[in-house]
DNA sequence: CTAGGACTTCAAGTAGACTTGAAGTCAACT
DNA sequence: AGTTGACTTCAAGTCTACTTGAAGTCCTAG
């Protein structure tokens, strides 16, 4: 009985990372994850996996679709076990991700608060609640706030 | 001639806004806008419509629904047109919010930042990568990034 | 060897936020 | 008055990320 098993099923899977089963058939089903199956045909999963999966739960977190963190995994080594540095260039690669995405956030508190403070009942003057009546038939406007 | 008439055709508001009017058809449907109709039973916004639409853009990228988005709009006088202090009391809610999701983020990319420096390589230690394997069996895990 | 929980596939359902299409009406310009 | 683009409703479709259910198979403890 080895203390730590080498391959794992599914259920394993997803009780060591919280995920369910269902959930991780449909990601091994988007290429996200795979799988070795025994002869039965059941999914034997390395212990890799119980990583990867919890770097897609951070990646969503982050607001990344599954299609884009496919991209960014299939970035890493096929041939060998992922190591320390390929972990890292994906965080680096995130955290750029992350900072755009917090920066966005903030550009977008200061504008609620200059809003608050701006009196905001001309149509002309308030830049949060109005970005778009200016731009009258650009077809741009306030849908710039959302990606 | 008016140059700002005061009622405005549903492809008005779309333009100005950058909404699409399928989109607009459906926040009315939803209860998010109203309109009053002409005789032949085509829609007219008034103006305030516009700044509506923006506060429901801006509030969409704070990550909430269109039902949390309708609850809070029906906070404001329907008596009467919304002045300063009603979307001020808007604007401070939301603003709260935004704090919140925004130091989120931040502990996130500083997990993110620790675990580039930590080594990784162990399943025992990382708090990011790792966090369900120690939770085996728990039910809990990896999801706790998630809400 | 057998019971029963864990596993398999496949199809369909869910939720949110819209979009698209069909079939028809309205309004504004000439 | 006629044309044409903007408008109407309603039903159905789309996309993402799963979940659920049905019908059946595998695997392991006893």
């Amino acid at each position: 009985m080895p203390a730590l098993p080498s391959k794992l099923a599914i259920g394993e899977v997803a009780s060591r990372s919280g995920v369910r089963t269902s959930a991780l058939r449909y990601y091994e089903e988007r290429g996200l994850i795979s799988s070795e199956r025994t002869t039965g045909g059941q999914r034997r999963y390395a212990r890799e996996t119980l990583r990867r999966v919890a770097v897609i739960r951070a990646a969503q977190v982050l607001g990344l679709s599954l299609e884009e963190i496919r991209a960014a995994l299939s970035e890493l080594p096929r041939a060998r076990t992922p190591d320390e540095h390929d972990w890292e260039r994906l965080s680096q690669a995130w955290r750029g991700t992350l900072d755009a995405r917090i920066a966005e956030l903030q550009a977008l508190r200061d504008r609620l608060s200059g809003c608050i403070g701006c009196g905001c009942l001309s149509l002309e003057r308030c830049a949060l609640f109005n970005p778009g009546d200016r731009a009258a038939g650009a077809g741009t406007g306030a849908q710039y706030l959302l990606r």
